[in-house]
DNA sequence: GTAAATTATTTTGTGTACAATTGAATTGTG
DNA sequence: CACAATTCAATTGTACACAAAATAATTTAC
């Protein structure tokens, strides 16, 4: 018995309320998350930059000369979509990947002087936006502080919160089996 | 003069404190965003549904037989992303997409009778998820308007926050010009 | 010291997202 | 009624996003 309270559904059903798709928490967050990079697009077009491109700019204008699994860890993004964003980013002049000299597997980003000018521009970019968003500093704060919980609370359940019964494959380990 | 107090930088440089990844309002919802969807992911497999397509599903569950563009009005996703995942879900059975007998622009999608099973899964789904986001329901409630409100602002700013000078198209023209 | 396990990246394949274009059907206007 | 403008969906092309497999370099175990 899944839900006690569902009302009784007529065959031209209305969704139980719980489904009800502007009641749901994570199509607030996608349909959100997608109007801000459409909002970001006009404004990273003059700089030749889709959305993800910046971000790994942000990444690297704090520190310089990451490997590719440093920018995934910190953009929680996989080296399958980071490879060939790079590859593009480096085609535009803004940064560099060259394999680590001392350990072959790696592969080094580091900005060109191209990416490093972006930096300012970017800071222009980021206040339309904020501007657009019409919260005051600590609104903005807070709800980023929010979405960051929530996104740590998620991650921290993502393997744990799949009983293997329901999951074909053996949950993601960490450690190391006995 | 676009920032007035940016910390002088070195080559080596640090980004200014506006620019850092962590307190950006637009990654925190970008990662988590994406999180909840690799969360939902595991979850919908069985029910051999991904994200976007369940969120379909939830449109047509509150109101079945609905036009492509209704179901882009209400998901804010255009008839380039919508029209290859329908034909999907129409060949997992769950939807059957037919032109309109009165005007055959339109493509009306119906559920199946297997897409209107599906109800019942996706309410185990949601009560999972609600769990796991460990808020609760004013909570949850809370968060969900303040991404509501954020979407609508953006949204609304959209043709108007790009001024002539910036952008090398004309805005998004709603109403007809004079 | 080498085989096995691990780590880092790339590649392949599927499925979004969306701009821009196309094409077909309908509506509006004179 | 004609025909321009509009609407709706599909198509094309680019760029993510990620699972899974492949590849290559390094580390661990023995």
């Amino acid at each position: 018995m899944p839900v006690r309270n569902a009302p009784p559904r007529s065959s031209a059903a209305p969704a139980s309320a719980a489904l009800r798709l502007d009641g749901q928490l994570c199509f607030a967050l996608y349909s959100a998350s997608l109007t801000m990079t459409k909002f970001y697009q006009p404004l990273l077009r003059r700089l030749k930059l889709t959305y993800p491109q910046y971000l790994v700019l942000l990444v690297l204008w704090e520190r310089d000369r990451c490997t590719i699994s440093a920018l995934g860890n910190r953009l929680f993004l996989d080296s399958g979509t980071l490879t060939p964003l790079l590859k593009r980013l480096e085609l535009l002049g803004y940064v560099q990947r060259k394999r680590d000299v001392g350990d072959e597997r790696r592969v080094l980003v580091t900005l060109t002087p191209a990416g490093r000018r972006l930096h300012d521009s970017a800071l222009s970019v980021h206040e339309k936006v904020a501007c657009a968003t019409q919260h005051n500093a600590s609104e903005r704060h807070a709800l980023t502080q929010q979405l960051r919980s929530l996104r740590g609370t998620l991650m921290n359940d993502l393997g744990r919160a799949i009983s293997p019964q329901e999951s074909n494959r053996p949950p993601p380990q960490k450690g190391r089996a006995p």
